[in-house]
DNA sequence: GACTGCCTAGGTCATTCGTCCTAATAAATT
DNA sequence: AATTTATTAGGACGAATGACCTAGGCAGTC
């Protein structure tokens, strides 16, 4: 079907303008033009706004659970695919110092809009949150995995937040570079008694 | 002058509503109705909404100079003032928990707007970094003192944001500890992050 | 009491937004 | 070929917004 195709576009273009304009700044006008459609045949895909933007939630959170599973098939070592995730910092940093980090910004818009679906975008950082305890959990670290996952994911939301509004790639390297360094020391070393 | 104190309402009510709403939000009619004068009255203190935005700004930049500067004169132990700075996540903790970090959530806002005030609201985030420079360089951390104010303004803004999405008061009493406990370890001895 | 400058009230205007409708076209099925 | 279904186009609508104007009220001064 024709309409698929079309409305997976739409969604991956309302998710661009979502993170780089807001999700209230982004118009119908702004998705319809951007995937080269009227705004009439875009009513036929999506009745509501808010309905595309459940649908971006549900797009990205697609892509972040494949994303996950990948780092969950090539590398077994717990803590480098808690790496994988300090990483994305440096992989995205030009456009987390644009325009910020995708999930904090919609969270931070939505619980001002006091809007329906933030849940649901909350639920991309529950993703995130879950699949670091999951991580920490097999380094060993047992019921501290989860305030693990926390400080971590606490961190990396800080340095997105502040990477935007200072453009400072040095910053950027240097946290990483901290984070990296608090992942090492957590967990073992196993002390003997 | 009766013009003076409208305008003042005019400013901390738009302070509010911005911060509670979200800058595009917060419409004309919005702040007019909380400092119930009309609409017309309005536009004779503040001729456009950026220039509310740039009061409001001004205004906070203000409130936060004068808040450092009596911590300086209540408190000679930089240690004890940097614990004041991260005390403010317990102090504002329902407002924090309800719409984020007043600064940040600005700065992001107008980051995706690419609105033309977004350098002064960065303002905001400045005058901490070198307030927090100062202090960590009166502790003796000599140079680096920078990196380490930006460190804990990287951890305070984090906070805010999963406090913000998650609602989690054990969550902000665990990090704050962390943080008293980071601060301790710093400059001598000299501990990584 | 009239004048002047500061302040207020209420309304208008053009624009934009989300929503919705209807008619036309393309594709699929019979 | 005929009919039905799927998709698209473009415009219309009311509501809301930021911006703007003008008329009037209320000081204090001469």
């Amino acid at each position: 079907m024709k309409a698929d195709e079309t409305r997976r576009k739409i969604v991956i273009a309302a998710d661009h303008l979502f993170y780089e304009q807001g999700f209230e700044n982004a118009s119908f006008a702004d998705i319809a033009q951007a995937v080269e459609i009227s705004r009439g045949n875009f009513y036929y895909h999506f009745k509501t706004k808010d309905a595309v933007l459940a649908a971006v939630i549900e797009y990205r959170l697609d892509e972040r659970k494949t994303m996950l599973r990948l780092w969950e098939l090539e590398e077994d070592n717990p803590a480098n695919r808690i790496k994988n995730f300090i990483n994305i910092l440096i992989a995205n940093q030009t456009k987390i110092m644009a325009f910020g980090c995708p999930v904090g910004t919609l969270c931070s818009e939505l619980a001002k809009l006091d809007h329906a679906l933030k849940p649901e975008a909350s639920g991309l950082f529950t993703l995130f949150a879950e699949w670091l305890e999951q991580q920490f959990a097999e380094l060993g670290c047992g019921d501290q995995a989860s305030d693990l996952a926390m400080h971590l994911l606490m961190r990396s939301q800080g340095v997105a937040s502040l990477a935007n509004t200072f453009q400072d790639a040095e910053f950027v390297r240097r946290e990483v570079e901290a984070m990296y360094k608090w992942l090492d020391q957590q967990c073992p070393p196993k002390r003997p008694m």
